[in-house]
RNA sequence: GGGUGAUUAGCUCAGUGGUAGAGCGCUUCGUUCACAUCGAAGAUGUCGGGAGUUCGAAUCUCUCAUCACCCA
């Protein structure tokens, strides 16, 4: 064997070795009936791995070599998401940086081939990547959620079930049920994309914002009188008024308001509330008038008190307007921009106004009106907000304060300095939180747009029950509460996108806007009946509607697959915290309202893997660590280790290149074992099943291993993951390495035939065991061993998991040996090593008293002990020699006759520390036994443990303290 | 504002009522025939503060503080 492994080399070779013998296929290496699915959380055709499906797809890898080792039939099924806005967005900019007619020139059909092709060329970069980590899923059934749809060409998903018929009966289905219904309501609208997206697409963001506080005249010069009082009902401030005070954050949106609203317990305002009041926007001549009312919605302690009611423009003005009969006018076109359509503002504004007062409206007469001014149609609504906000100023209407007032922020003058009294409009200054496309970046607007929903009241039923009653678990816990609390107070889901990448509407409309939902344009037009004239729905279905089908859609459903048969319900899905909402709730749902079953047993949700620092990894923050890179470095086993060590459930996920390095020297270190097992010629022992040694080393470590299967398969069977890795570095190094080797060294090179074969013949079995275990977690470095370390019926990866128990294989007598063997050899290394002994020399060791069972230990390990405690000999004597070091052990006292290099009061010191520490062991363990109580109360092997404890460190005790007093004789 | 969670060694974090742990880092020593990507030895803790339940609390309860995330 080379020094060290070679990842870079390894790693390909026998990840193609894997593959071309089919290793992954679905019921590879199956011994058992039982299934075990895995759905690949479908990564987004345009992705790149990132240090997330890093993480993510290492622990399903564990899951599933690990079921597969234990004959388990195993299918981790793969696949991508089509991504709508994400891949409409690469498409565009590829055609615009080559030069290409843009998508709008192109058109639907040309551009969707434009997509299909770009799919074909990119869409695999995310498989190749999950290889180089090593991820065994069954390549040959990738899916893809486009599968099927008009124009696809098979590249890249050549076996995928036909997902677009899928989605389209889907569709159909949930239509008819009535869960599926159009409307017009107010959603979020991504002005760059010129689509509507989901709520969950929408990241609200703090960012440094203005306030402004305007006056809305009383229509026809009414006054009243206004007061403000204090806590204690005294009068601050009286003071007669002839307009009301508003503050926004979009002044922009005045120009769209329906109403004024006040709290209807606001004293303030009760004088005014029916009146009418006008807008200070728009040609004077034909301001609006809307008319003042009272909503709970208002804050009385927060601004003015008082509220603009934008209905068409503000979620929370939506509601108001909706329960007060608010007509709702749309400002904006789908990019933003000011309307530009409709008749001259002095005409719009009149028919406004007739519906202020009182006249009866239509939704569909409310959305015709365009109540932009003239000069600001068509202008962009950022740069139509500033224009708005000078208008107002000018004339006179913007609510002034002393420019030294603190609320204006930066631009608030010094108090005392030269203008402090001066007065200026109220802008404040101040934090707000913007809603930002998670795609686009842009502003969010809330628009009133008709939409496709999903009723998801109507379905949400049975997915929370399947949590409350334990059919689905999710993993940790708390996710549960979560999952209840968004379920509970579920939202209609706006399921249309106004974009041509993905699953077309099955919608056809006749020239009178009647609609006729059905698979194919045939059964519409049967339905609508010959002749009509009918047109295709333009829009396309949210990416998470097909993707919310992933675990039937991927086994063939609506066909009656065998694969559906064997792998529905699948067992686990492992997934990120974040789209809990966004795909774990979906698929629940819509797996129940579908096929009346849960999609998997299990959701195991871990957090965002951040940086060293618990930083979110950011392009912008330059603190991006890319998977691949560590896989150059380390290779993928290092990775895949750090990974499953830092997967504590529910834990902050950290990742540092220090913990890599670290984990990358455990592989070196197995590594080496191998090494050392090679020379020492394990690797020509033939592979036999457990052995049952004679030598009380080997018996120890058989058990050894037995444990730590046991932990292993407890710790993964609890998605435990970090345990299982704790468990395995704690074995391999600790045990296997720093003392198996060790011990093994007298035997392997021995006198003793019979020994030398047996500990070979052990070692064999223990290094097969070390990579059995290891490979779901690093499965590269393990199979390589595994090929060189002899001949070999099967790959590692299909190799049998063992059963074996510690009940079966631990023996007790040889794990106290061993315990002992090990204590002693570190008792006397500690001593030597602060007496300043050289790390090299030989030296005697004398034993006062030793029992019988402490003796035939001695008697057993001499060989061991003496090498590793670097003893030259054992002398029986009747009292230790002056200046002797005392070594305590069970059963024996020990000393080093070290008067030449001793140092009395080092020695002193050492044994007054050690003392010390056992004093205060003492005391607890006294005082516990003390207490009636807890001899009564306490277990009583808790009770019995605490007595056997005490009597050893009692024993221990006396032993140094005898030590000291020789010590002091000898000073 | 609502919700969820966190606070344990210098750092990163395990630890669901019974002797406070790991990795990294640090100090000292060491090129003995698997391994310097290594070995040996060592130091380091009012388990965020306070109160309570209990024979016994890092662990359960309450409270305060600080921080993080999600949703408004």
């Amino acid at each position: 064997m080379e020094k060290t492994f070679n990842a870079a080399e390894a790693e390909g070779r026998i990840y193609r070795a894997w593959e071309e013998a089919g290793c992954f296929r679905a019921g590879a290496n199956a011994r058992s009936e039982e299934s075990f699915c895995i759905m690949i959380p479908p990564p987004n055709v345009t992705g790149a791995l990132h240090v997330g499906h890093a993480f993510n797809n290492t622990l399903q890898d564990i899951l599933i070599r690990w079921h597969r080792m234990r004959g388990f039939d195993t299918l981790w099924q793969p696949g991508q998401d089509h991504a709508g806005i994400a891949t409409q967005l690469q498409v565009e900019k590829m055609l615009a940086a080559t030069g290409q007619p843009g998508r709008r020139e192109l058109g639907r059909e040309k551009f969707l081939e434009k997509v299909w092709e770009w799919k074909g060329k990119y869409g695999g970069t995310i498989i190749e990547q999950l290889k180089r980590l090593g991820c065994s899923c069954d390549w040959e059934r990738n899916a893809f959620t486009m599968a099927g749809a008009p124009g696809d060409p098979r590249t890249g998903h050549e076996n995928s079930p036909n997902f677009h018929d899928a989605v389209i009966k889907v569709f159909v289905d949930m239509y008819n049920k009535g869960y599926i219904y159009r409307g017009k309501r107010l959603v979020n609208w991504d002005p760059h994309f010129e689509t509507a997206i989901s709520d969950l697409e929408v990241e609200n963001i703090e960012v440094q914002g203005h306030m402004w506080h305007f006056k809305y005249p009383l229509a026809g010069g009414e006054t009243y009188t206004y007061v403000e009082r204090d806590e204690d009902g005294n009068v601050i401030l009286e003071e007669e008024r002839d307009y009301i005070s508003i503050a926004t954050t979009r002044p922009e949106t005045m120009l769209g308001d329906g109403a004024v609203a006040v709290h209807p317990s606001d004293e303030r305002y009760a004088p005014i509330v029916g009146k009418l009041c006008e807008i200070p926007v728009g040609p004077k001549e034909h301001r609006r008038q809307i008319p003042i009312i009272t909503d709970e919605y208002p804050d009385p302690n927060f601004g003015s008190g008082a509220v603009k009611i934008t209905g068409a423009h503000d979620f929370n003005d939506y509601a108001v307007a909706r329960r007060n009969n608010i007509p709702c006018y749309r400002l904006m076109d789908t990019r933003g921009h000011m309307r530009a359509d409709g008749a001259p503002y002095a005409e719009e504004a009149r028919k406004a106004q007739e519906y202020a007062r009182g006249k009866p409206f239509t939704e569909a007469e409310i959305d015709a009106i365009n109540l932009v001014p003239d000069d600001l149609r068509g202008l962009d609504r950022f740069e139509a907000r500033k224009r708005v906000v000078e208008q107002i100023t000018a004339e006179g209407l913007a609510v002034m304060t002393r420019a030294d007032d603190p609320r204006l922020g930066p631009n608030a003058v010094k108090p005392g300095e030269e203008g402090a009294d001066a007065l200026v409009p109220l802008v404040e200054s101040k934090p707000i939180m913007q809603p930002f496309g998670d795609r686009s970046k842009v502003v969010i607007e809330p628009m009133l747009t008709d939409q496709w929903f999903v009723d998801a009241e109507k379905i949400v039923g049975p997915a929370l029950e399947a949590v409350r009653s334990g059919r689905t678990k999710i993993i940790p816990e708390s996710g549960e509460k979560t999952y209840y609390h968004w379920l509970e107070n579920i939202e209609p889901w706006c399921i249309s996108r106004q974009l041509w990448w993905g699953h077309q509407i099955p919608v056809w409309y006749d020239e009178d806007g009647n609609h006729y939902c059905a698979p194919t344009e045939q059964e519409a037009q049967a339905m609508a009946g010959e002749g009509v004239k009918l047109t295709r729905d333009p829009d396309v279905l949210d990416t998470w509607f097909s993707s919310g089908l992933w675990p039937i859609g991927t086994l063939g459903w609506p066909e009656d697959t065998p694969e559906l048969r064997r792998y529905f319900p699948t067992d686990v899905l492992i997934t990120g915290f974040d789209i809990l909402f966004f795909w774990v709730a979906r698929m629940m749902m819509m797996q129940l309202a579908v096929v009346n079953e849960v999609p998997f047993h299990t959701v195991y949700l871990h957090q965002l893997v951040r940086d060293e620092k618990g930083k979110k990894m950011s392009k912008t923050a330059g603190n991006v660590i890319d998977p691949l890179e560590i896989v150059d470095e380390f290779g993928a086993d290092a990775l895949r280790f750090t990974n499953t060590a830092m997967a504590a459930i529910g834990g902050v996920l950290k990742l540092s290149r220090e913990r890599i390095t670290g984990y990358r020297n455990f592989g070196t270190k197995l590594w080496n074992f191998a090494r050392f097992a090679e020379m020492n010629g394990v690797f020509e022992v033939e592979a036999h099943d457990i052995p049952r040694p004679q030598r009380t080393l080997n018996r120890w470590i058989v058990g050894e291993t037995a444990k730590v299967r046991e932990e292993v398969d407890a710790a993964l069977e609890s998605f435990r993951f970090n345990d299982a890795a704790h468990a395995l570095y704690a074995f391999v190094w600790g045990k296997v390495c720093d003392w198996y080797v060790e011990f093994s060294k007298p035997l392997l090179q021995g006198e003793d035939e019979a020994a030398r074969a047996e500990t070979r013949e052990t070692m064999k079995w223990v290094l097969d065991q070390c990579l059995i275990l290891l490979h779901p977690i690093m499965p590269f470095i393990t199979e390589e061993i595994w090929g060189l370390s002899g001949q070999r019926d099967k790959m590692l990866i299909h190799a049998d998991w063992p059963e074996y128990t510690a009940a079966d294989l631990v023996d007790s007598a040889a794990d106290h040996e061993m315990n002992w063997v090990i204590g002693l050899i570190e008792s006397i290394r500690s001593a030597r090593a602060q007496m300043h002994v050289p790390a090299g020399l030989y030296v005697p060791l004398v034993v006062t008293e030793i029992d019988e069972r402490g003796q035939a230990a001695w008697d057993r390990n001499e060989a061991l002990i003496k090498r590793l405690a670097r003893i030259e000999s054992l002398t029986r004597v009747e009292a230790m020699p002056k200046g002797t070091i005392t070594i305590a052990a069970e059963g024996a006292t020990f000393g080093l006759p070290l008067a030449d290099v001793i140092d009395i009061g080092a020695e002193k010191a050492r044994l007054e520390k050690t003392l010390g520490k056992l004093a205060k062991e003492l005391g607890g363990l006294r005082g516990r036994l003390k207490n009636p109580k807890f001899v009564e109360s306490a277990p009583e092997e808790v009770v019995e443990e605490t007595r056997a404890n005490l009597a050893a460190r009692e024993e221990e005790e006396a032993k140094l303290r005898e030590a000291l007093e020789r010590l002091s004789e000898l000073a």
